[in-house]
This record gives C-alpha cells, structure tokens and sequence, in this order.
RNA sequence: AGCGGGGUGGAGGAGUAGUACCUCACAAGGCUCAUAACCUUGGGACCCGGGUGCAAAUCCCGGCCCCGCAACCA
C-alpha cells in the first residue's frame, strides 16, 4: 500500500504590487506544514503561483512601459527569489499566463460546467469606469463620480457568461456542515454557514474580449474571455495536470488543504465548491483560513506607511528569523502584529539569548571536553509537537520547541557540567554527551520550522565543534 | 445601516466556569559552560454596568471603545 499523500496549496498571488509580509506569512506557514508532512514519509505536492490574467497587470505594465508578459516575468522573478530566500520548498509555481501548463484544463472545466448546464448568457447593467476597466457600485461613487479617477462612470450594457452557483447553494452548505469540506477555524465556518444561510447569486463568469484584455479565451465565443473564477481557481488543477495530462491529478486531487487569507475564504467557500460540484469533480478536504498581519494594530497600507517589508527583515536579520517570528509570534487563526522593535525584542529573546546560545554553550563544553562526536539517533516527534502541526497549530509547536530550549538551559544550570567534569570527568563527559543528545533532539524538532538552522546545528553535532554564531544579537 | 473579530499586569500574547499562564521590560539574588548570555525569586492585570451559576476573564443582556469585511489586496 502506497504512503499517504498531501496536497497543499497557496493562493495565487497578483503580480501587479510586490509581495508583502502577508503572502511571506502564507507561504511560511504553508511550508513548514509541508516540510512536517515530508519528514512523517508521506507523499507531498506543494502547489504556489501567480494570478496573472487581470486587467490591472495590463495597466501595471503599460505605466512600467513594459510589454505585460515581459512585465510578469521579471515580476514573477521577484516572487521565486522571494520564495527562495524564505526557503520556501514548493514543488511547482503556476502561472496562469502559461498556455501550455494552465489553458487547456481551465477550458476543460469551463466545457464541464456548460454541459452540466450551468453556464448562460446573460445581458448585463452597469456602471463602468474607464480608469478602473471595471464596474462600480452606486455604493462606490462619490457624487456620481469614481473616488480614484474623479470621472463619471458610463451606463454600459454587456452580455456576459454567467455561471449557475446559486443552484448549489444547498449542496455547498451540507458538505460545510457535516465537514466534508473542513472549514477551519470554525468561526471561518461559521461566518461562511451564514452567508450561505442568506442563499448565493449567480456570478460572472466572463467578460467581452477588448484589444487590450488578456485573459483565456472562453471556449467557442472568441468574443469572450474568462473572469477570475474559472480563470485562477482552476489553477489548484490545472497544476496537476487536468485537461492535459491527468497522472499527478489522479495522484494527488483532492486538496488535502487550501491555504488562504480570511479575504478569500468567499471564493473558495462557494464559488469554488460549486464549480466542482458542477463538473463532478471531489471538492479539497479542508480550507485553512488564517488572518492578517496588522503593524501597530492597523492594516498595512502605503498610506499609513506602516508597511513592513519582508525583503527587508530578510536583509536585517536572515531567512530563519523571519521564519521564526512568523511561525511562533503569528496566531495561525487571528490577526497578528508585528513592529520592527517588537521583531528585534523577540530576536535577541528567543533567537540569539535562546536557541543560539544554547547551541553555542553546549557544543562548546562538547568540543572542549568530549575526545569525539556523539552518536545521536533519531527520537520520534513527542504527541504535543505532531498534534499541533497536524491541526496547522504551527505556533503551538514552535512554543512546545521553545519550552524545550528553556528545560535544557535549566539544566545545564542545575546540573553544572562544567564543574562536575573538574571533579568526576567520567561523569561529566556522560552529562555533557546526554546534553548534547537532548540539543539533538530540539534539533530534528526544528527541522521543518527553521530549516536551515536545524542543518547547521546537526553539522555541529557531527562534526563536535561548536557552530558559528547563529544568531548574533542586535543592538 | 449590515456582517465578523477583539478589549487580560508597563508592552505583546495564551487562557470557552473552579486558586489567572507565557514572553519582554522592571527589582533582588545565583552561576560563570555560553552570543553582557543562562538559572531562581518578587512586584504588578481580566473595558464598564447588570444577569445566570455554589463558582465567570470564560455563559446571557445592555453600553463604551478598537479593528476588519462589505464578491476579486494572504
């Protein structure tokens, strides 16, 4: 019997704007969740990506005066180096951009929902700014006119593509119930149950094809384009292989997670159940929601210029400290906050006074008093650690870690080795060998959280040498 | 207007009924292996007003305040 399998996606990500400390945090998160799922010998597929088909990419590129595909690609550049220096192990980036990889299966599923039924045209009414490309609300205008570019927008009328979602509410709403669509945390739960309780609209599903659109030509009306829904969600399959070549599809569909932010949970709660549902296809087994990172307890904005840069705190304080202090200091459910003090303050509290000096202090009494390495054998992850990852509680485990860290630090107070291998040196290089075990210990328990740390520390083991200084404190 | 999430010592967080926990900061002591690090001890808190309970930070009602969403920014 073949191992278990997980597929874990991420959202696809906008190229029109940078990444910021929020997709940093989503992707962190997803990560370490997937690197634990690794080390427990299962079959792993990790899924991330960029939603490129979007008219404010075309505009984006035009004030860049860039071509728009040469403008995502160096965008798109910028994610994967990001990524990279997050050490982010994804096993495939999709674009939606990409005709070969993503077409095909997107226009395979469209076709699914027009023979299901649940795809018709409809005329539509609205107001429409130019500046924007995009309709507007009555709710959205000031005097009439659109707040961002001060125009009147135009009465315009439209046939669009519809697509039937209305017809699955009751269906969508069971699966969430009975939890055959795990939505968690439950207040995410409960705050989709109640928009379903209100019943869902028919949405969108394509827009008229203009001399400037991108976008994936809807199949048999080249008048048409897609909009988002079956244009970016379909990615979670189309990765896979749907409508080209279906092995990893078969293998791996469907999600064992979707990870999103508390934004989109409506997309992939409603729209994206009922497409699936239309095209016969299981639906993923658990949505993840988690919140936002605020900075000094509002929203990142530019305008606030409270903006934290992940670039940034990557430059300062290295791949893993940003690792850290998104794995452990940000509730996976809530919002959480951070502040360049506050991220200091827990760097040289946890990281440098923490962990590293840990390290530091036991590989040296090792280096200095032990003839060799010490063997050190692999000890099975503890319940509290495993419950925790499992239930995506990646906070929770990162403390148990922590805990661990300080009953070491305890001890080595308590036992003092360094006086004992003065008196009795049989017992002391047996002390020191056990600390050294234990550091081992941590050590395979930081594997998936920071991994690159957990590398250096067990090449330090190995080699019984005390390691460079790993993090060194900031003042 | 509506919907959702909050208000816990100086700061940041945990805690869905039974002596209020953690980190940082502060004070006193200890240790000297370590990145002026580490260990021990101490002071100090549940937004306000009602209610239910033997018992409420925790449940209910009413305020006040903060934040977010409001179909395409994780």
């Amino acid at each position: 019997m073949a191992e278990k399998k997980f597929f874990l996606t991420t959202p696809i990500f906008y190229p029109n704007a940078n990444l910021h400390l929020g997709h940093a945090y989503t992707t962190v998160l997803s990560d370490i969740v997937v690197r634990y799922h690794r080390l427990q010998k299962e079959r792993v597929y990790f899924l991330t990506g960029a939603d490129e088909n979007t008219q404010k990419i075309v505009i984006a590129a035009r004030e860049a005066g860039k071509p728009p595909q040469k403008f995502l690609d160096a965008r798109v550049e910028g994610f994967k180096k990001l990524f990279a220096d997050l050490n982010i192990s994804y096993n495939q980036f999709i674009r939606t951009s990409d005709k070969e990889v993503h077409w095909p299966g997107a226009q395979k599923l469209w076709q699914k929902l027009a023979e299901a039924g649940d795809i018709y045209k409809k005329e539509y009414e609205g107001l429409y700014c130019v500046g924007h490309e995009a309709f507007l609300t009555s709710k959205e205008l000031i005097n009439g006119k659109c707040p961002e570019h001060g125009t009147s927008p135009e009465r315009i009328k439209e046939e669009n593509y519809f697509f039937r979602l209305s017809k699955y509410t009751s269906e969508i709403k069971k699966r969430i119930e009975f939890g055959e669509l795990r939505v968690i945390p439950e207040t995410r739960k409960n705050e989709i149950l109640s928009l379903l309780e209100e019943g869902l609209q028919d949405v969108s599903f394509s827009r008229p094809k203009t001399a400037s659109s991108i976008g994936i030509p809807v199949p048999d009306d080249d008048s048409q384009v897609m909009y988002v829904w079956c244009d970016a969600l379909s990615n979670y399959i189309t990765a896979l292989g749907y409508g080209r070549d279906e092995k990893l599809f078969a293998e791996f569909w469907p999600a064992d997670v979707h990870v999103i932010g508390k934004d989109i949970l409506r997309f992939h709660a409603a729209i994206w159940p009922g497409m699936l549902l239309s095209a016969g296809l299981p639906l993923p087994k658990t949505l993840f929601v988690h919140g936002f990172i605020t900075s000094g307890g509002k929203k990142m904005s530019k305008t606030l210029g409270n903006v934290i840069d992940p670039t940034e705190l990557l430059q300062e304080y290295g791949t893993d400290a940003v690792r850290y202090y998104l794995a452990r200091h940000v509730s996976p459910f809530e919002d959480g906050d951070i502040t360049h003090e506050g991220f200091k303050s827990i760097y040289n509290g946890d990281l440098a006074n923490g962990l590293g000096n840990l390290a530091s202090r036991v590989m040296t009494l090792a280096q200095t008093h032990l003839p060799g390495p010490v063997k050190v054998e692999f000890v099975p992850y503890p319940k509290e650690f495993t419950d925790a990852l499992e239930k995506f509680e990646v906070n929770r485990a990162t403390d148990y870690v922590w805990g661990r860290i300080g009953e070491l630090d305890k001890k080595i107070t308590e036992t003092e080795p360094f006086k004992l291998i003065k008196t009795d040196p049989e017992k002391g290089k047996s002390l020191i060998s056990d600390l050294v075990r234990e550091l081992a210990a941590v050590d395979l328990l930081l594997e998936p959280i920071l991994p690159g740390t957990s590398k250096k520390i067990i090449e330090a083991i190995i080699a019984n040498k005390k390691p460079e200084n790993l993090f060194p404190r900031k003042e």
